[in-house]
DNA sequence: ACCTTTATGTTGGAAGTGCAATAAATCTGT
DNA sequence: ACAGATTTATTGCACTTCCAACATAAAGGT
Protein backbone atom coordinates (compact mmCIF):
# COMPACT_ATOMS: atom_id res chain seq x y z
CA UNK A 1 0.00 0.00 0.00
CA UNK A 2 1.79 3.59 -0.83
CA UNK A 3 2.07 6.71 0.75
CA UNK A 4 -0.41 7.97 -1.62
CA UNK A 5 -3.39 5.46 -0.43
CA UNK A 6 -2.40 5.67 3.02
CA UNK A 7 -3.74 9.27 2.77
CA UNK A 8 -6.56 8.74 1.02
CA UNK A 9 -7.69 6.47 3.50
CA UNK A 10 -6.76 7.91 6.66
CA UNK A 11 -8.62 11.08 5.40
CA UNK A 12 -11.59 8.69 4.18
CA UNK A 13 -11.85 7.57 7.80
CA UNK A 14 -11.71 10.74 9.28
CA UNK A 15 -14.66 11.42 7.38
CA UNK A 16 -16.54 8.44 9.41
CA UNK A 17 -15.51 9.12 12.46
CA UNK A 18 -14.20 12.00 14.52
CA UNK A 19 -11.02 10.25 15.20
CA UNK A 20 -8.74 7.50 14.32
CA UNK A 21 -5.49 6.31 16.49
CA UNK A 22 -2.57 5.55 15.04
CA UNK A 23 -2.06 2.14 16.47
CA UNK A 24 -5.97 1.15 14.99
CA UNK A 25 -4.53 2.14 11.02
CA UNK A 26 -1.30 0.76 11.71
CA UNK A 27 -2.13 -2.73 12.19
CA UNK A 28 -5.44 -2.00 9.35
CA UNK A 29 -2.50 -0.68 6.89
CA UNK A 30 -0.04 -3.40 7.97
CA UNK A 31 2.61 -0.84 8.63
CA UNK A 32 3.89 0.56 11.27
CA UNK A 33 3.21 3.04 13.56
CA UNK A 34 5.99 5.75 13.40
CA UNK A 35 4.86 5.48 8.85
CA UNK A 36 1.41 5.82 10.42
CA UNK A 37 2.82 9.09 12.20
CA UNK A 38 4.52 10.58 9.53
CA UNK A 39 1.57 9.96 7.52
CA UNK A 40 -0.42 12.06 10.38
CA UNK A 41 2.75 14.78 10.06
CA UNK A 42 2.24 15.30 6.22
CA UNK A 43 -1.78 15.30 6.22
CA UNK A 44 -1.67 17.91 9.22
CA UNK A 45 1.11 20.29 7.69
CA UNK A 46 -1.43 20.19 4.76
CA UNK A 47 -4.32 20.98 7.07
CA UNK A 48 -6.33 18.43 5.95
CA UNK A 49 -6.35 16.80 9.84
CA UNK A 50 -5.64 17.85 13.67
CA UNK A 51 -2.79 15.72 15.48
CA UNK A 52 -4.04 14.44 18.89
CA UNK A 53 -1.80 12.30 21.24
CA UNK A 54 -2.19 8.88 19.93
CA UNK A 55 -4.37 9.62 16.81
CA UNK A 56 -5.70 12.44 14.63
CA UNK A 57 -9.03 14.82 14.75
CA UNK A 58 -10.53 15.84 11.68
CA UNK A 59 -10.74 19.22 10.45
CA UNK A 60 -14.05 20.64 11.31
CA UNK A 61 -16.20 21.08 7.98
CA UNK A 62 -15.89 24.61 6.49
CA UNK A 63 -13.09 25.73 9.07
CA UNK A 64 -11.04 28.55 8.42
CA UNK A 65 -7.68 28.44 9.19
CA UNK A 66 -7.59 31.79 11.09
CA UNK A 67 -7.07 32.14 15.08
CA UNK A 68 -8.51 29.60 17.51
CA UNK A 69 -9.62 33.02 19.17
CA UNK A 70 -11.35 34.21 16.14
CA UNK A 71 -12.57 31.11 14.93
CA UNK A 72 -14.09 30.72 18.69
CA UNK A 73 -15.85 34.08 18.53
CA UNK A 74 -17.36 33.22 15.12
CA UNK A 75 -18.92 29.94 16.84
CA UNK A 76 -20.29 32.37 19.99
CA UNK A 77 -21.77 34.20 16.84
CA UNK A 78 -23.29 31.58 15.18
CA UNK A 79 -24.97 30.02 18.23
CA UNK A 80 -26.22 32.70 18.71
CA UNK A 81 -28.04 33.06 15.61
CA UNK A 82 -28.90 29.80 14.76
CA UNK A 83 -30.67 29.66 18.65
CA UNK A 84 -32.88 32.82 17.11
CA UNK A 85 -33.80 31.25 14.29
CA UNK A 86 -34.74 27.98 16.28
CA UNK A 87 -36.83 30.25 18.43
CA UNK A 88 -39.12 30.99 15.36
CA UNK A 89 -39.67 27.19 15.07
CA UNK A 90 -42.68 25.89 16.94
CA UNK A 91 -44.15 22.22 17.81
CA UNK A 92 -46.02 20.77 15.09
CA UNK A 93 -43.86 23.03 11.97
CA UNK A 94 -43.03 21.65 9.06
CA UNK A 95 -39.34 23.52 7.67
CA UNK A 96 -37.46 23.38 5.05
CA UNK A 97 -33.58 23.67 5.75
CA UNK A 98 -31.14 23.73 2.87
CA UNK A 99 -27.70 22.70 3.58
CA UNK A 100 -24.80 25.20 5.03
CA UNK A 101 -22.54 25.59 7.95
CA UNK A 102 -24.71 28.07 9.77
CA UNK A 103 -28.14 26.06 9.12
CA UNK A 104 -26.31 22.96 10.05
CA UNK A 105 -25.58 24.99 13.54
CA UNK A 106 -29.30 25.83 13.11
CA UNK A 107 -30.29 22.14 13.16
CA UNK A 108 -28.34 21.08 15.71
CA UNK A 109 -30.18 23.67 17.96
CA UNK A 110 -33.40 21.79 17.03
CA UNK A 111 -31.98 18.54 18.01
CA UNK A 112 -31.19 19.79 21.18
CA UNK A 113 -34.34 21.59 22.02
CA UNK A 114 -36.09 18.79 20.98
CA UNK A 115 -38.34 20.67 18.61
CA UNK A 116 -41.45 18.30 17.23
CA UNK A 117 -40.91 19.05 13.22
CA UNK A 118 -41.04 17.54 9.85
CA UNK A 119 -37.73 18.99 8.11
CA UNK A 120 -37.06 18.26 4.65
CA UNK A 121 -33.39 18.60 3.70
CA UNK A 122 -30.89 18.66 1.13
CA UNK A 123 -28.17 18.29 3.39
CA UNK A 124 -26.77 14.98 4.42
CA UNK A 125 -25.33 16.24 7.16
CA UNK A 126 -28.43 18.33 8.65
CA UNK A 127 -30.34 15.17 8.06
CA UNK A 128 -28.19 12.86 10.14
CA UNK A 129 -27.92 15.77 13.00
CA UNK A 130 -31.63 16.24 12.94
CA UNK A 131 -32.55 12.73 12.45
CA UNK A 132 -31.15 11.96 15.86
CA UNK A 133 -33.34 13.85 17.57
CA UNK A 134 -36.63 11.55 18.46
CA UNK A 135 -39.13 14.37 18.35
CA UNK A 136 -37.91 15.40 14.62
CA UNK A 137 -39.11 13.66 11.22
CA UNK A 138 -36.70 13.87 8.48
CA UNK A 139 -37.12 13.97 4.91
CA UNK A 140 -34.22 13.92 2.24
CA UNK A 141 -34.17 14.87 -1.25
CA UNK A 142 -32.76 13.19 -4.03
CA UNK A 143 -30.04 14.77 -6.28
CA UNK A 144 -26.71 14.97 -7.41
CA UNK A 145 -24.45 14.12 -4.52
CA UNK A 146 -22.15 17.27 -4.14
CA UNK A 147 -19.14 16.10 -1.91
CA UNK A 148 -17.47 19.22 -0.78
CA UNK A 149 -21.13 20.23 0.62
CA UNK A 150 -22.21 16.58 2.10
CA UNK A 151 -26.10 17.78 -0.55
CA UNK A 152 -27.84 16.66 -2.77
CA UNK A 153 -28.05 18.97 -6.07
CA UNK A 154 -29.96 19.10 -9.44
CA UNK A 155 -33.12 19.05 -11.15
CA UNK A 156 -34.43 15.81 -9.37
CA UNK A 157 -33.97 17.58 -5.86
CA UNK A 158 -36.12 20.75 -7.33
CA UNK A 159 -38.74 18.69 -8.41
CA UNK A 160 -39.02 16.26 -5.05
CA UNK A 161 -39.10 19.66 -3.24
CA UNK A 162 -41.97 20.96 -5.11
CA UNK A 163 -44.35 18.14 -3.97
CA UNK A 164 -44.38 19.66 -0.90
CA UNK A 165 -45.56 22.45 1.05
CA UNK A 166 -44.59 24.01 4.24
CA UNK A 167 -44.17 26.54 7.26
CA UNK A 168 -41.34 28.09 6.68
CA UNK A 169 -37.73 27.22 4.70
CA UNK A 170 -34.30 28.24 6.83
CA UNK A 171 -32.01 28.95 4.07
CA UNK A 172 -28.05 30.24 4.67
CA UNK A 173 -26.31 32.15 2.14
CA UNK A 174 -22.71 33.47 0.95
CA UNK A 175 -23.64 37.02 0.57
CA UNK A 176 -26.13 39.99 1.28
CA UNK A 177 -26.07 43.13 -0.46
CA UNK A 178 -27.83 45.56 -2.60
CA UNK A 179 -27.68 42.67 -4.95
CA UNK A 180 -30.02 40.82 -2.69
CA UNK A 181 -28.97 37.53 -1.40
CA UNK A 182 -26.73 35.74 -3.41
CA UNK A 183 -24.92 32.15 -3.52
CA UNK A 184 -21.27 30.80 -4.61
CA UNK A 185 -22.00 27.15 -4.70
CA UNK A 186 -23.30 25.66 -8.01
CA UNK A 187 -26.87 24.48 -7.94
CA UNK A 188 -27.40 25.38 -4.70
CA UNK A 189 -29.39 28.74 -5.61
CA UNK A 190 -31.74 26.32 -7.70
CA UNK A 191 -32.44 24.45 -4.58
CA UNK A 192 -32.90 27.51 -2.65
CA UNK A 193 -35.40 28.88 -5.20
CA UNK A 194 -37.43 26.11 -5.02
CA UNK A 195 -37.43 25.96 -1.31
CA UNK A 196 -38.88 29.35 -1.03
CA UNK A 197 -41.55 28.48 -3.64
CA UNK A 198 -43.17 25.90 -1.16
CA UNK A 199 -42.54 27.77 1.98
CA UNK A 200 -45.24 30.00 3.65
CA UNK A 201 -42.48 31.90 5.13
CA UNK A 202 -38.87 32.36 4.11
CA UNK A 203 -36.05 32.87 6.83
CA UNK A 204 -32.84 33.64 6.12
CA UNK A 205 -29.60 32.83 8.25
CA UNK A 206 -26.80 35.32 7.43
CA UNK A 207 -24.04 36.37 9.85
CA UNK A 208 -22.70 39.49 9.14
CA UNK A 209 -19.51 38.32 7.79
CA UNK A 210 -21.56 38.11 4.43
CA UNK A 211 -22.63 41.78 4.68
CA UNK A 212 -21.81 43.05 1.69
CA UNK A 213 -20.74 40.37 -0.28
CA UNK A 214 -22.06 39.58 -3.90
CA UNK A 215 -21.75 36.17 -4.92
CA UNK A 216 -22.55 34.77 -8.45
CA UNK A 217 -26.27 33.36 -8.00
CA UNK A 218 -28.84 35.80 -7.09
CA UNK A 219 -31.26 33.63 -5.05
CA UNK A 220 -33.34 36.42 -4.12
CA UNK A 221 -34.49 39.98 -4.10
CA UNK A 222 -35.49 41.65 -0.87
CA UNK A 223 -38.80 41.46 -1.92
CA UNK A 224 -38.50 38.14 -1.75
CA UNK A 225 -37.10 37.29 1.63
CA UNK A 226 -39.82 37.31 4.62
CA UNK A 227 -37.09 37.36 7.42
CA UNK A 228 -33.40 38.26 8.23
CA UNK A 229 -32.05 36.29 11.38
CA UNK A 230 -28.03 37.22 11.86
CA UNK A 231 -25.90 38.07 14.63
CA UNK A 232 -25.54 42.15 13.93
CA UNK A 233 -27.70 44.61 12.45
CA UNK A 234 -26.74 45.57 9.03
CA UNK A 235 -25.49 48.94 8.47
CA UNK A 236 -27.66 51.95 7.76
CA UNK A 237 -27.64 51.66 4.02
CA UNK A 238 -28.91 47.84 4.09
CA UNK A 239 -31.23 47.82 6.91
CA UNK A 240 -33.21 50.84 4.36
CA UNK A 241 -33.29 48.55 2.17
CA UNK A 242 -34.41 45.56 4.33
CA UNK A 243 -36.94 47.70 5.97
CA UNK A 244 -38.21 49.45 2.51
CA UNK A 245 -39.17 45.66 1.23
CA UNK A 246 -40.87 44.77 4.30
CA UNK A 247 -38.24 42.09 5.50
CA UNK A 248 -38.11 41.27 9.45
CA UNK A 249 -34.44 41.60 10.88
CA UNK A 250 -33.72 39.53 14.23
CA UNK A 251 -30.80 40.37 15.56
CA UNK A 252 -29.50 40.04 18.94
CA UNK B 1 -16.87 24.48 39.37
CA UNK B 2 -19.55 21.92 39.61
CA UNK B 3 -19.70 18.66 38.04
CA UNK B 4 -22.57 19.64 35.66
CA UNK B 5 -20.98 22.62 34.80
CA UNK B 6 -17.75 20.67 33.81
CA UNK B 7 -20.13 18.65 31.77
CA UNK B 8 -21.38 21.62 29.59
CA UNK B 9 -18.26 23.15 29.31
CA UNK B 10 -17.35 20.39 28.10
CA UNK B 11 -19.50 19.91 25.36
CA UNK B 12 -19.11 23.15 24.12
CA UNK B 13 -15.32 23.30 23.78
CA UNK B 14 -15.84 20.34 21.39
CA UNK B 15 -18.90 22.21 19.37
CA UNK B 16 -16.19 24.71 18.68
CA UNK B 17 -13.11 22.10 17.84
CA UNK B 18 -12.92 18.94 16.85
CA UNK B 19 -10.42 17.52 19.61
CA UNK B 20 -9.87 18.72 23.03
CA UNK B 21 -6.77 16.57 25.31
CA UNK B 22 -7.45 15.62 29.20
CA UNK B 23 -4.60 18.12 30.36
CA UNK B 24 -5.86 20.89 28.94
CA UNK B 25 -9.25 21.20 30.02
CA UNK B 26 -7.77 20.27 33.33
CA UNK B 27 -5.66 23.22 33.71
CA UNK B 28 -8.38 25.13 32.67
CA UNK B 29 -11.42 23.85 35.23
CA UNK B 30 -8.54 23.62 37.89
CA UNK B 31 -9.56 20.41 38.60
CA UNK B 32 -7.04 16.91 38.49
CA UNK B 33 -6.59 15.13 35.35
CA UNK B 34 -8.57 12.21 36.79
CA UNK B 35 -12.03 14.09 37.03
CA UNK B 36 -11.78 15.34 33.98
CA UNK B 37 -11.22 11.70 33.19
CA UNK B 38 -14.31 10.82 35.06
CA UNK B 39 -16.03 13.44 33.54
CA UNK B 40 -15.28 12.25 29.78
CA UNK B 41 -16.38 8.75 30.67
CA UNK B 42 -19.62 9.87 32.39
CA UNK B 43 -20.66 11.82 28.99
CA UNK B 44 -19.10 8.92 27.12
CA UNK B 45 -21.36 6.31 28.40
CA UNK B 46 -24.38 9.04 27.51
CA UNK B 47 -23.57 8.84 23.69
CA UNK B 48 -22.12 13.10 23.93
CA UNK B 49 -18.41 12.46 22.72
CA UNK B 50 -15.92 9.25 22.04
CA UNK B 51 -13.01 9.39 24.02
CA UNK B 52 -9.51 9.50 22.65
CA UNK B 53 -5.89 8.14 24.54
CA UNK B 54 -4.86 11.60 25.65
CA UNK B 55 -8.27 13.19 25.35
CA UNK B 56 -11.82 13.35 23.37
CA UNK B 57 -13.88 14.18 20.24
CA UNK B 58 -17.20 15.26 19.70
CA UNK B 59 -19.28 12.71 18.06
CA UNK B 60 -19.21 13.13 14.65
CA UNK B 61 -23.18 14.19 12.85
CA UNK B 62 -22.98 11.03 10.92
CA UNK B 63 -21.40 8.54 13.26
CA UNK B 64 -23.88 6.00 15.03
CA UNK B 65 -22.71 3.83 17.80
CA UNK B 66 -24.37 0.56 16.84
CA UNK B 67 -23.12 0.97 13.12
CA UNK B 68 -20.06 1.84 14.34
CA UNK B 69 -19.63 -1.01 16.43
CA UNK B 70 -21.34 -3.73 13.75
CA UNK B 71 -18.45 -2.51 11.68
CA UNK B 72 -15.72 -3.27 13.84
CA UNK B 73 -16.98 -7.25 13.62
CA UNK B 74 -16.05 -9.75 11.23
CA UNK B 75 -13.47 -6.91 9.88
CA UNK B 76 -11.11 -9.56 7.88
CA UNK B 77 -13.79 -11.59 7.01
CA UNK B 78 -16.59 -8.80 5.66
CA UNK B 79 -13.41 -6.98 3.92
CA UNK B 80 -12.30 -10.42 1.52
CA UNK B 81 -16.10 -10.01 0.59
CA UNK B 82 -16.75 -6.91 -0.56
CA UNK B 83 -13.22 -7.14 -2.03
CA UNK B 84 -14.69 -9.67 -3.92
CA UNK B 85 -17.85 -7.62 -4.73
CA UNK B 86 -15.80 -5.07 -5.98
CA UNK B 87 -13.94 -6.73 -8.75
CA UNK B 88 -17.77 -7.77 -10.03
CA UNK B 89 -17.88 -4.10 -11.29
CA UNK B 90 -16.20 -2.32 -14.17
CA UNK B 91 -15.45 0.59 -15.19
CA UNK B 92 -18.42 2.58 -16.72
CA UNK B 93 -20.67 0.55 -15.08
CA UNK B 94 -23.76 2.03 -13.27
CA UNK B 95 -24.76 0.50 -9.81
CA UNK B 96 -27.58 0.25 -7.16
CA UNK B 97 -26.05 -0.36 -3.67
CA UNK B 98 -28.26 -0.96 -0.87
CA UNK B 99 -27.63 0.24 2.95
CA UNK B 100 -26.13 -2.22 5.06
CA UNK B 101 -22.62 -2.43 7.17
CA UNK B 102 -21.56 -5.25 4.51
CA UNK B 103 -22.42 -2.81 1.47
CA UNK B 104 -20.32 -0.22 3.29
CA UNK B 105 -17.01 -1.70 3.40
CA UNK B 106 -18.05 -2.29 0.10
CA UNK B 107 -18.09 1.21 -1.41
CA UNK B 108 -15.36 2.24 0.30
CA UNK B 109 -13.20 -0.45 -1.71
CA UNK B 110 -14.70 0.78 -4.36
CA UNK B 111 -14.22 4.37 -3.85
CA UNK B 112 -10.66 3.18 -3.01
CA UNK B 113 -10.16 1.32 -5.96
CA UNK B 114 -11.15 4.74 -8.16
CA UNK B 115 -13.70 2.37 -10.54
CA UNK B 116 -15.52 4.84 -12.23
CA UNK B 117 -19.11 4.01 -11.51
CA UNK B 118 -22.04 5.83 -11.20
CA UNK B 119 -23.80 4.14 -8.10
CA UNK B 120 -27.75 4.82 -6.94
CA UNK B 121 -27.87 4.52 -3.34
CA UNK B 122 -30.63 5.12 0.13
CA UNK B 123 -27.70 4.81 2.27
CA UNK B 124 -26.19 8.47 3.48
CA UNK B 125 -22.82 6.95 4.39
CA UNK B 126 -22.67 4.92 1.43
CA UNK B 127 -22.57 8.14 -0.59
CA UNK B 128 -20.84 10.32 1.71
CA UNK B 129 -18.03 7.27 1.01
CA UNK B 130 -17.71 6.87 -2.52
CA UNK B 131 -18.86 9.97 -3.20
CA UNK B 132 -15.02 11.09 -1.95
CA UNK B 133 -13.75 9.08 -4.86
CA UNK B 134 -13.18 11.34 -7.83
CA UNK B 135 -13.56 8.74 -10.23
CA UNK B 136 -17.32 8.07 -8.61
CA UNK B 137 -21.06 9.75 -9.81
CA UNK B 138 -23.60 9.54 -6.67
CA UNK B 139 -26.82 9.51 -7.20
CA UNK B 140 -28.52 9.74 -3.85
CA UNK B 141 -32.65 8.76 -3.12
CA UNK B 142 -35.08 10.33 -1.65
CA UNK B 143 -37.24 8.98 1.58
CA UNK B 144 -37.97 8.83 5.19
CA UNK B 145 -34.89 9.31 7.58
CA UNK B 146 -33.92 6.24 9.36
CA UNK B 147 -31.57 7.21 12.19
CA UNK B 148 -30.46 3.78 12.91
CA UNK B 149 -28.94 2.85 9.37
CA UNK B 150 -27.98 6.23 8.55
CA UNK B 151 -31.07 5.36 5.62
CA UNK B 152 -33.99 6.18 3.62
CA UNK B 153 -36.68 4.45 3.02
CA UNK B 154 -40.60 4.22 2.14
CA UNK B 155 -42.69 4.52 -0.80
CA UNK B 156 -40.54 7.82 -2.30
CA UNK B 157 -37.64 5.93 -1.93
CA UNK B 158 -38.71 2.68 -4.22
CA UNK B 159 -41.03 5.10 -6.69
CA UNK B 160 -37.09 7.28 -7.32
CA UNK B 161 -35.68 4.11 -7.62
CA UNK B 162 -37.89 3.20 -10.53
CA UNK B 163 -36.58 5.95 -12.54
CA UNK B 164 -33.42 3.98 -13.44
CA UNK B 165 -32.15 1.06 -15.10
CA UNK B 166 -28.70 -0.12 -13.89
CA UNK B 167 -26.26 -2.84 -14.50
CA UNK B 168 -26.30 -4.75 -11.29
CA UNK B 169 -27.52 -3.77 -7.93
CA UNK B 170 -25.70 -4.74 -4.43
CA UNK B 171 -27.49 -5.58 -1.82
CA UNK B 172 -26.79 -6.88 1.69
CA UNK B 173 -29.07 -8.93 4.01
CA UNK B 174 -29.54 -10.00 7.56
CA UNK B 175 -30.29 -13.63 6.55
CA UNK B 176 -30.08 -16.14 4.13
CA UNK B 177 -31.75 -19.40 4.22
CA UNK B 178 -34.42 -21.81 2.63
CA UNK B 179 -36.59 -19.19 2.82
CA UNK B 180 -34.36 -17.26 0.46
CA UNK B 181 -32.75 -13.99 1.46
CA UNK B 182 -34.83 -11.93 4.61
CA UNK B 183 -34.31 -8.72 6.22
CA UNK B 184 -35.17 -7.43 9.75
CA UNK B 185 -35.06 -3.70 9.59
CA UNK B 186 -38.37 -2.34 8.68
CA UNK B 187 -38.53 -0.62 5.51
CA UNK B 188 -35.44 -1.98 3.79
CA UNK B 189 -36.88 -5.28 2.20
CA UNK B 190 -39.37 -3.05 -0.62
CA UNK B 191 -35.99 -1.08 -1.27
CA UNK B 192 -34.42 -4.29 -2.41
CA UNK B 193 -36.67 -5.42 -4.48
CA UNK B 194 -37.17 -2.05 -6.32
CA UNK B 195 -32.87 -2.37 -6.44
CA UNK B 196 -33.71 -5.62 -8.00
CA UNK B 197 -36.53 -4.65 -10.51
CA UNK B 198 -34.28 -1.93 -11.84
CA UNK B 199 -31.01 -4.03 -12.31
CA UNK B 200 -29.98 -6.68 -15.19
CA UNK B 201 -27.96 -8.31 -12.42
CA UNK B 202 -28.81 -8.87 -8.85
CA UNK B 203 -25.89 -9.66 -6.43
CA UNK B 204 -26.12 -10.52 -2.72
CA UNK B 205 -23.22 -9.71 -0.59
CA UNK B 206 -24.15 -12.04 2.21
CA UNK B 207 -21.25 -13.02 5.25
CA UNK B 208 -21.34 -16.89 6.62
CA UNK B 209 -22.82 -15.89 9.73
CA UNK B 210 -26.29 -14.93 8.21
CA UNK B 211 -26.20 -18.52 6.67
CA UNK B 212 -29.50 -20.57 8.13
CA UNK B 213 -30.94 -17.14 9.51
CA UNK B 214 -34.59 -16.38 8.67
CA UNK B 215 -35.75 -12.89 9.35
CA UNK B 216 -39.08 -11.50 8.57
CA UNK B 217 -39.50 -9.75 5.67
CA UNK B 218 -38.50 -11.97 2.30
CA UNK B 219 -36.53 -10.11 0.13
CA UNK B 220 -36.36 -12.52 -2.87
CA UNK B 221 -36.25 -16.33 -3.70
CA UNK B 222 -33.15 -18.13 -4.93
CA UNK B 223 -34.26 -17.57 -8.50
CA UNK B 224 -34.19 -13.60 -8.49
CA UNK B 225 -30.63 -14.18 -7.10
CA UNK B 226 -28.02 -13.66 -9.88
CA UNK B 227 -25.02 -13.96 -7.35
CA UNK B 228 -24.08 -14.57 -4.03
CA UNK B 229 -20.95 -13.40 -2.67
CA UNK B 230 -19.72 -14.31 0.50
CA UNK B 231 -16.75 -15.34 2.70
CA UNK B 232 -17.41 -18.66 2.97
CA UNK B 233 -18.70 -21.04 1.01
CA UNK B 234 -22.44 -22.26 1.84
CA UNK B 235 -23.15 -26.03 4.08
CA UNK B 236 -24.21 -28.49 1.20
CA UNK B 237 -28.04 -28.14 2.06
CA UNK B 238 -27.88 -24.72 1.06
CA UNK B 239 -25.12 -24.54 -1.80
CA UNK B 240 -27.53 -27.32 -3.10
CA UNK B 241 -30.61 -24.88 -3.42
CA UNK B 242 -28.95 -21.56 -4.86
CA UNK B 243 -26.92 -24.48 -7.53
CA UNK B 244 -30.20 -25.42 -8.04
CA UNK B 245 -31.67 -22.21 -8.96
CA UNK B 246 -28.30 -21.22 -10.97
CA UNK B 247 -27.06 -18.59 -8.10
CA UNK B 248 -23.54 -17.98 -9.09
CA UNK B 249 -21.54 -18.07 -5.74
CA UNK B 250 -18.39 -15.98 -5.28
CA UNK B 251 -16.33 -17.31 -2.26
CA UNK B 252 -12.54 -17.55 -1.46
C1' DA C 1 -25.23 16.39 64.64
C1' DC C 2 -24.58 11.83 62.42
C1' DC C 3 -24.24 8.76 58.72
C1' DT C 4 -24.43 7.77 53.88
C1' DT C 5 -23.59 8.90 49.39
C1' DT C 6 -21.18 11.15 46.06
C1' DA C 7 -17.37 13.71 44.22
C1' DT C 8 -12.51 14.79 44.08
C1' DG C 9 -7.55 14.27 44.96
C1' DT C 10 -3.40 11.30 45.40
C1' DT C 11 -0.47 7.67 44.34
C1' DG C 12 2.21 3.97 41.92
C1' DG C 13 2.60 0.82 38.40
C1' DA C 14 1.23 -0.63 33.74
C1' DA C 15 0.46 0.55 29.19
C1' DG C 16 0.52 3.59 25.38
C1' DT C 17 2.72 7.21 22.79
C1' DG C 18 6.34 10.36 20.69
C1' DC C 19 10.89 11.25 19.11
C1' DA C 20 15.33 10.59 17.09
C1' DA C 21 18.90 7.84 15.12
C1' DT C 22 20.04 4.11 12.34
C1' DA C 23 19.41 0.37 9.16
C1' DA C 24 16.89 -1.81 5.57
C1' DA C 25 13.99 -1.68 1.67
C1' DT C 26 12.07 0.52 -2.27
C1' DC C 27 11.87 3.78 -5.91
C1' DT C 28 13.91 6.66 -9.71
C1' DG C 29 16.52 8.28 -13.36
C1' DT C 30 20.40 7.61 -16.23
C1' DA D 1 22.64 -2.26 -13.51
C1' DC D 2 23.97 1.25 -10.63
C1' DA D 3 24.01 5.26 -7.38
C1' DG D 4 21.36 8.41 -5.00
C1' DA D 5 17.01 9.68 -3.07
C1' DT D 6 12.98 8.48 -0.81
C1' DT D 7 10.35 5.68 2.14
C1' DT D 8 9.77 2.41 5.75
C1' DA D 9 11.16 -0.59 9.75
C1' DT D 10 13.51 -1.09 13.95
C1' DT D 11 15.18 0.16 18.29
C1' DG D 12 15.85 2.49 22.68
C1' DC D 13 14.42 5.94 25.67
C1' DA D 14 11.77 9.72 27.59
C1' DC D 15 7.36 11.12 28.29
C1' DT D 16 2.31 10.98 28.73
C1' DT D 17 -1.69 8.80 29.77
C1' DC D 18 -4.51 5.25 31.87
C1' DC D 19 -6.31 2.52 35.58
C1' DA D 20 -7.39 0.98 40.04
C1' DA D 21 -7.14 1.46 44.84
C1' DC D 22 -7.27 4.26 48.58
C1' DA D 23 -7.78 8.60 51.13
C1' DT D 24 -10.03 12.88 51.69
C1' DA D 25 -13.58 16.21 51.26
C1' DA D 26 -18.11 17.83 50.25
C1' DA D 27 -23.07 17.29 49.88
C1' DG D 28 -27.61 15.42 51.30
C1' DG D 29 -30.93 13.19 54.13
C1' DT D 30 -32.94 11.51 58.59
Amino acid sequence: MKKRERHEQILLQLKLRPHVRVAELATLFGVTTETVRRDMGDLERQGLLERAHGGASATHPGAHRDLDERRQERVVERERLAGLAASLVRDGDTVMIDAGSTTMVFARLLAFAETRVTAITNSLQIGMILGQSASARVILAPGNYLPQEAAVVGIDTCDYLARYQVDACFLGAAGLSEAGVTEAVEGFAAVKRAMMRQSAACRFLIDASKFGLTQLDVVAQFEEMDTLVSDRAPDPALAACLAESGVRTFAP
